[in-house]
DNA sequence: ATTATCCTGTAACAAATGCTTCAAAAGGGA
DNA sequence: TCCCTTTTGAAGCATTTGTTACAGGATAAT
């Protein structure tokens, strides 16, 4: 039956025809849902930063004749949604159909999560901070088979934040190249996570040898190039798959960057906007 | 704290100086706690069998300034009742001197991966993991300037567990020497988070032209690529810092690889044991 | 560039909501 | 019975809410 539709799926059924004012609007209903929709259409335009019009308008968008019928029907499914049991509302949602291996996985990664802050030496993070923050310093970003993205996510961003900023190419067989410029002012961060690759350490240790400064993100269990890392950052890797998540990497980057890019405030916010402009330059180029 | 006191213990507390007027909307309040207090005074009033002016006495013997007051605190409370987090976690470890902004990046995140999850619809997820599973068709990849790392994550994973993977160059100009491939069959997997940019949007119009099957991952608000997807992922991607996170879309789409490869389990494992040795090779090439 | 279309917020308005006042009931004790 | 106190709702009022109309502004298309 059609009226035993919630709202939610509504937004979700209309969210391609949604304007952008009216995605602001969904998102804020949806961030404390049910409840968020339950002040006044004033309060909610408020909270979503738009105008009571687009409030009403969404409205009959999603079948209603007007606001206070939206409300009495997320009202209504408020009331059923709390009526239940606790036992019920315990963890996942009632009435979720997602496979128990997603659920599973999901749980995993949260834990993962967790643990690999837990872990996290907030030393260590600081150090690390101030170094990458340091223009003094140029720096020089590796990742293995796998990894490589979350080294070009970190490269991506830190390249925009700050200069002197390299990514190595993928081939063993030109790092000698980068290795010539790299010496102990330099920083070399290094991904490298199970089935730790010999080339990475092989690296590593020439660079070390040179004194260059080597951060490593790696797993729980560490790679090897630990031995001759100055900073190491273990994250938490094990799922329930054939494949290790790298999202506890990902925290810890960006994380980093949210720190870096507050150290250097000022000075990074100059070199954005100039960016901006030369993106913009280059979309006017290419029309 | 005695503010944080919930409504029914003030009702319970003053019960017996309560007149009679205020003992029948005492009971209607409690009929259906606590929403039954969340419509208009008169609604409420009328339901009781009393006049608005016994509501709010009521209201003001019970600690609140007027009605709106009070139903202001029954909206947090019911709001508190139903927020239970699908993914638990323990607190904060005690004696822990991160900064408060890494910690407060850090909740920020499981927030949003939490919401992530809420929003994520199962059957589109289902979906999702069955059409890139299917070798039948050709999958191809394709993320905005700062999520073709996302992109390149996933098109690492898929091309090891299947054939028939392509990721686009970030140039353009090239694009069209892979539309000319794609078809009806085929699917269009394309990242695009705030600071949506035409170009996707366009590519995005001209694969849909030719039948493709469009899957888009994209932020909370939702890219416009939105109107021409088949499949569309939401992630949370707010967090305390000048950059997006994308730790939210990382989860769906390891999550995809993970069911993925399941789903192909004996196929995969023989393909990936070829990969393994063929890896082999090369390393004895390069010896 | 110019036009047309679609979005969106401002402003004005109508309809409620929430509140105050006040007088009539209802009770309770002499 | 009377009087006093307490409780209650009707009526009226200010405020806020929900709605409509309209025009500026953005976007896309020609």
């Amino acid at each position: 039956m059609r009226r035993s539709e919630t709202l939610k799926d509504r937004l979700k059924d209309k969210a391609s025809q949604l304007t952008p004012a009216e995605r602001f609007l969904s998102d804020t209903l949806l961030k404390d849902y049910p409840m968020s929709g339950l002040q006044s259409i004033t309060k909610l335009a408020d909270a979503a930063g738009v105008s009571t019009p687009s409030v009403i308008r969404m409205a009959r968008k999603l079948g209603f004749d007007g606001f206070p019928e939206m409300q009495a029907a997320l009202r209504e499914e408020a009331s059923a949604q709390i009526k239940k049991p606790i036992l019920k509302r315990e963890g996942w949602p009632e009435g979720r159909k997602d496979s128990p291996a997603f659920r599973n996985f999901a749980e995993t990664v949260f834990e993962n999560l967790d643990q690999t802050i837990k872990r996290l030496d907030p030393a260590t993070f600081d150090a690390l901070a101030k170094a990458l923050a340091d223009t003094q310093r140029n720096v020089f970003l590796l990742g293995g088979r796998i990894t490589r993205s979350n080294a070009d996510y970190f490269f991506n961003h830190l390249q925009i934040i700050r200069p002197g900023v390299t990514l190595l190419s993928q081939s063993p067989n030109v790092w000698p190249q980068y290795l010539i410029d790299m010496g102990p002012s330099s920083v070399l961060v290094i991904f490298d996570i199970r089935r730790y690759e010999a080339d990475l350490a092989r690296l590593a240790d020439l660079a070390k040898q040179r004194g260059v400064v080597i951060v490593l993100f790696t797993d729980q269990w560490g790679s090897p190039i630990s031995k001759s890392a100055d900073h190491v950052i273990n994250a938490l890797v094990e799922v329930p798959s054939s494949w290790d998540s790298t999202l506890g990497i990902n925290l810890i980057v960006e994380a980093l960057i949210a720190a870096i890019q507050t150290q250097r405030l000022e000075k990074a916010r100059d070199r954005i906007e100039a960016l901006e402009d030369m993106f913009r330059s280059t979309r006017i180029f290419r029309k």
